[in-house]
DNA sequence: TATGAATGAGCGTTCATTCAT
DNA sequence: TATGAATGAACGCTCATTCAT
């Protein structure tokens, strides 16, 4: 987690623009040195090898989230409108860079390669905890319904805003994902508003 | 969409193994050959390129989903049971063979070529609508909530089935799938039963 | 030399056809199977192999242009007309079908394997044989001045107009062969001239 | 147009010779890389592809070509002199190097590809053009007969003599190419000249 | 007389990476 | 901190040809 040079962070960036652009074909070193404007040896002077690039997307992409839950913490009370407001967000900026949203589902990629699996699978387990922490708080148990464990809660909330995604990615962006990503939600907390 | 040889068929069920086992990079024409008993000319003589071969498997998954469907449509009266039994299904063939669920979830690989991709994207939507034709049904509505659109239900069910097959696999299968499974199901139900 | 059967005929056919569309690229065993309406080992039921078949194509050739001679040596008294009138009925069968052209001009396949090579030399020396024959003929040393060797007449002749066709070729056809053709013949009468 | 760097030259050096040695076919990037004492994937850092490392072939070709005309032009006063003299460097070119002459005549793969063949036909185009314009100066007026287009009377010189050099390389450099070469332009002389 | 299936050899090209400077 | 030059390994694919039927 040592911190980039600024060269690695716009490798990084570039890195990060490529896979959007072309998905991870897209991501070659000859690809990433021509976007930097530096030639492919050069890349090695900020990380060991592809791998480690791989690796700095994904620290990125955790510290991001991270932001995102924080802030979202900050600016409201409710906790279901804290979670909503960072999936409202993730849909916002989808909608507003469609490219960019390819970055988000290239689990593929990482599987191929243990550490980086592990750390993918690291930021999930991070956001999934953030939620389920807020759904345990005494707050969270007044805006929820009681009757279902709150992982499956989540499960629902985080599945199925992915999904909508998803869909939303392979039909080329065909809908509008806020507008649809608000409905959702309207739906979601009907769904799991507390019973009775 | 016309029939395979048999051999044809056989390199379908090598590529999906090898898709399961290594991801796309080890889906190459050399290793394809191999699992196959063949030289790499050979698979040109069944398949015009390799991509191809993809949609072959895009079309096998086709195939299977459809049947999965028809299958449970034919076992129970109940709506839901039949849509979980679908995910029952799915998750239990997933934990039988692990590996073999990456290829369900190798959207990324396919959304690389346009064809795929939309291909890809028939074969999703074919699954939602077979789902949103039950919930449409008498029986569907008098199954489940009426409150919020059924397009929302059906998200929620498919997004948080395939939501908890990747946190499976992203945590390499360490909980029990078709038990985990079971139980988001039940809380499923719980949530999307008819408002009173 | 054995004579052809006549699945034997359409493939030599159908191999010009490919060498005029496509040059030597396009003459694949694939694609003249394709354009035959056969597969591949078919072709091998009348040609050895591919040598063969180029074989065949010069002989065609070579048949094609002793016929021109021999069509226009009945037709016309003067030894000059005769010659020109060989040249015109080719101008004007490239100019019909520019393509067919190619095969003509396809020496270098042909010299890669020294049997060709001698079959391509030989046709080349027919013609220029006969052409010379003509110019030695008492009628010929009437109608050509004599103070320079025919062998040099005869590459003048066959020189300029084989280099009209080439220009015309790599020009992409652009002008009207048969004519600056018969403007070249013209030329050439003016300069054969006899002497004083 | 880009000048290229040494190792540039060196590669089209080699793919001259081999284009020479063993036409098309052996012209391979294999070949290529062997003779130049590299691997494959280092031509590529001097050639984005093939087709460029063919169109550097003709720009070699293109360069000696003007260099000839040029040199000649200092050279002598009378304008068929300088014409003669560029073309019996040719032969002495080639009677030294028979292989050589192998490219002069590789117009049909030039042909295959469109760019290609444009660069082919602008060198024919410039050789032509070189000639004309001398046979259009006052002295080329003087020293050629004027009852003829000129264009024919090139024609006439560049057919002859391109002829010469094909039966002698179909012939497998059977006659010697220099003495003959005199001879023909002996002729050529004799015949082109003025009317009286 | 033809086919379906396959093959050995080879093609041009790209990959991530290294080394000397 | 970067470059120019190169590399080993691999890629998808096509070639002419063969074999059993």
């Amino acid at each position: 987690m040592e911190t980039l040079s600024q060269r690695g962070e716009q490798i990084v960036d570039e890195a990060i623009n490529l896979l959007s652009i072309g998905g991870i074909p897209a991501l070659t070193t000859k690809n990433l040195a021509e976007a930097v404007g530096v030639t492919e040896p050069a890349l090695y002077r900020h990380f060991k090898n592809k791998r480690d690039i791989l690796a700095a997307i994904l620290n990125r992409q955790e510290r991001n989230m991270r932001r995102e839950f924080e802030q979202s913490a900050e600016r409201c009370d409710s906790v279901l409108d804290k979670i909503e407001q960072v999936y409202s967000g993730i849909f916002r900026s989808f909608a507003k860079n469609p490219a960019r949203s390819a970055v988000a589902f290239s689990e593929e990629i990482f599987r191929q390669d243990s550490r980086l699996a592990e750390q993918l699978n690291r930021i999930m387990n991070t956001a999934e905890e953030n939620i389920l922490s807020l759904l345990a708080s005494k707050q969270g148990k007044a805006e929820c319904r009681t009757d279902v464990p709150p992982e499956d809660l989540t499960r629902m909330m985080m599945g199925s805003s992915r999904f909508l995604a998803t869909r939303w990615r392979l039909g080329n962006f065909a809908f509008n994902l806020e507008e649809e990503g608000a409905r959702l939600w309207q739906s979601l907390r009907i769904v799991l508003a507390p019973n009775l």
